[in-house]
RNA sequence: GGCGCAAUCGAAUAGUGGUUAAUUCAGCUGGCUCUCAAUCAGCAAACGGGGGUUCAAUUCCCCCUUGCGCCA
């Protein structure tokens, strides 16, 4: 029955961030993993020497447990089959390397950049396809050993045997490639460091990994890691290869398509359970018309055969649509303790510890106006400024569209004065106040509410007036009415 | 250049050898309303092209096209 468990990992490069095309093959290698109460190894693919860092492994380990994509085995967890960075495995890979050559299934190629280009270059010119020329295939010791004396170094190649190469793709079927055209490629650099392939290889073969599920542009790599499988002896697991995510234009994901890591998502105020959702529906569906799922419901309706054979398209706008379905269905509580460190950040609070209970009623007064409007708390931050700060910032368009008008001076003038003295301040009493001003002035009530909503609040559109000034309280509200009314009047003078 | 993978409304996906080809997001119209949002009602919108197989193809097969990827 152990041997039967499901083994998947998720392995990234540490040369960035987790971008979310890695997020979502990570959380198909998670929920893959959950459904069938499988292991799920994390491994850092960490050989680009040039490229990788500390700082990008903890980045990448961050937007794991952001997502909530724990794993069993791996960095900070360990595991039986460690080390899970390859760097640490450099011992392992050379030690398979030396049965390789031993077998002569491997050899020592001694080849320049130069000699290289020089045959491709032929290759291109007779529309070959670009293979090496196999020129250190059969080298003689003496050979060799002049090379050496010369200062050259060798990489490692393997021999590719010229025969059909055969795998069953979990999601495509039976996909074929000819050995015959495939290069004896490179399995270890001149630096004693493995190439991608190679140590894929040996550590999803050592790792005891059943089911390897990456992205679709690993189909061609896959002969390759099949051949080395063969020629170690080593079982050769089962391959899933998911569509790749796409931007708008339908090329490849990138920073032009807007953001792409994961930790942005979570720093702009989209909510992990939002993003996992979405991004769960990007190349897998339930079968049905459901759309949102917790993570519990996603593992239990997970499976390989609901997920897409194409391409998908990264949408902001559906994202936005799951976030704010998320956001519509948090308790107040809960919405204000995230929102917290956002205010924090925009300087609308001091302290997120020592926020006085009158201030975190008021945050939560605000955020009841506001949640149901907000795709994000970055547009939180943005919607409800007015509500944190002691003078506001009066859109300059909506100030000339709305405010500086004729008798709106005056209309401002008689809403102040009635409100001013208004004895009790709750929704209803405030609505009844500014019809009284509307009808005695003659007016129709929205000639009122726009311009005191600006005047209020800076913008044309937000929360019900009414209730806006009953959190804004009626101090604030009469203080605003009185700058805005000295704001237009200068505005007048400087005009005439 | 060689090889591979893919192809349903603008996007994500359902679905089927015979259907009015469905749902969600986005878009548009209208209701509600002080604006926006939310919400409700409605509209518009797709089987890439060509050959087969078949009584019948969006569905199965082949070719083309297009997109994406791998190889340097």
């Amino acid at each position: 029955m152990e041997d039967n468990k499901i083994r998947v990992r998720f392995a990234p490069s540490p040369t960035g961030y987790l971008h979310i095309g890695g997020a979502r093959t990570a959380l198909f290698n998670w929920l893959y993993a959950r459904h069938y109460k499988g292991t799920f190894v994390l491994r850092i693919e960490d050989t680009d020497q040039v490229r990788s860092t500390e700082k990008a492994v903890n980045v990448i380990l961050e937007g794991m447990k952001w997502l909530g994509l724990d794993w069993d085995e791996g960095p900070g967890k360990g595991g039986e089959y460690g080390p899970y960075y390859q760097m640490k495995r450099l011992h392992i890979y050379q030690e398979y390397t030396e049965k390789l050559l031993k077998d002569e299934k491997a050899y020592c190629c001694y080849c320049t950049r130069e000699e290289l280009a020089n045959s491709r270059e032929k290759q291109v010119r007779e529309n070959k396809s670009l293979k090496y020329d196999k020129h250190c295939l059969n080298l003689s010791e003496e050979e060799k050993k002049r090379y050496e004396t010369e200062g050259r170094k060798p990489v490692i190649r393997l021999k590719i045997p010229a025969k059909k190469i055969v795998f069953n793709d979990l999601l495509r079927g039976e996909v074929t490639f000819d050995g015959e055209l495939l290069s004896d490629f490179v399995i270890m650099k001149s630096g004693g460091i493995p190439t991608y392939n190679y140590a894929v290889v040996i550590d999803d073969a050592l790792m005891k990994i059943t089911d390897v599920m990456r992205g679709d542009d690993h189909i061609s790599n896959t002969p390759k890691q099949i051949v080395i499988y063969e020629a170690l002896g080593l079982d050769v697991p089962k391959f899933a290869h998911i569509p790749m995510i796409m931007g708008q234009d339908h090329s490849r994901l990138s920073k032009r398509h807007g953001a792409t890591s994961v930790m942005e998502y979570k720093k702009v105020g989209y909510m992990p359970e939002a993003v996992v959702n979405y991004i769960a529906h990007l190349g897998w569906s339930p079968g049905d018309e459901r759309e949102i799922f917790t993570k519990e419901e996603l593992i239990k309706e997970f499976s390989l055969d609901k997920i897409s054979k194409h391409a998908a398209v990264f949408s902001m706008e559906k994202l936005n649509w799951f976030n704010s379905e998320y956001l519509k269905n948090m308790s107040i509580d809960s919405l204000t303790k995230t929102l917290l460190p956002f205010l924090k950040e925009a300087n609308y609070i001091e302290n997120e510890e020592s926020l006085s209970p009158a201030k975190i009623e008021y945050i939560k007064e605000v955020l009841k106006l506001m949640q149901g409007r907000i795709k994000n708390f970055s547009q939180f931050i943005d919607y409800a400024d007015y509500f944190f700060m002691d003078k506001i910032n009066i859109e300059s368009q909506a100030f000339d569209s709305v405010l500086n008008k004729e008798g709106v001076v005056g209309i401002l003038q008689a809403l102040k004065k009635k409100l001013s003295t208004l004895k009790c301040w709750n929704e209803e009493s405030i609505e009844n106040a500014v019809r009284e001003v509307a009808s005695s002035l003659q007016i129709k009530g929205g000639q009122i509410i726009h311009p005191t909503r600006v005047a209020l609040s800076g913008k044309k559109v937000g929360p019900g007036l009414f209730e806006l000034m009953v959190v804004l309280s009626q101090n604030k509200t009469v203080k605003r009415l009185k700058e805005a009314i000295e704001k237009i009047e200068d505005a007048k003078k400087i005009s005439n």
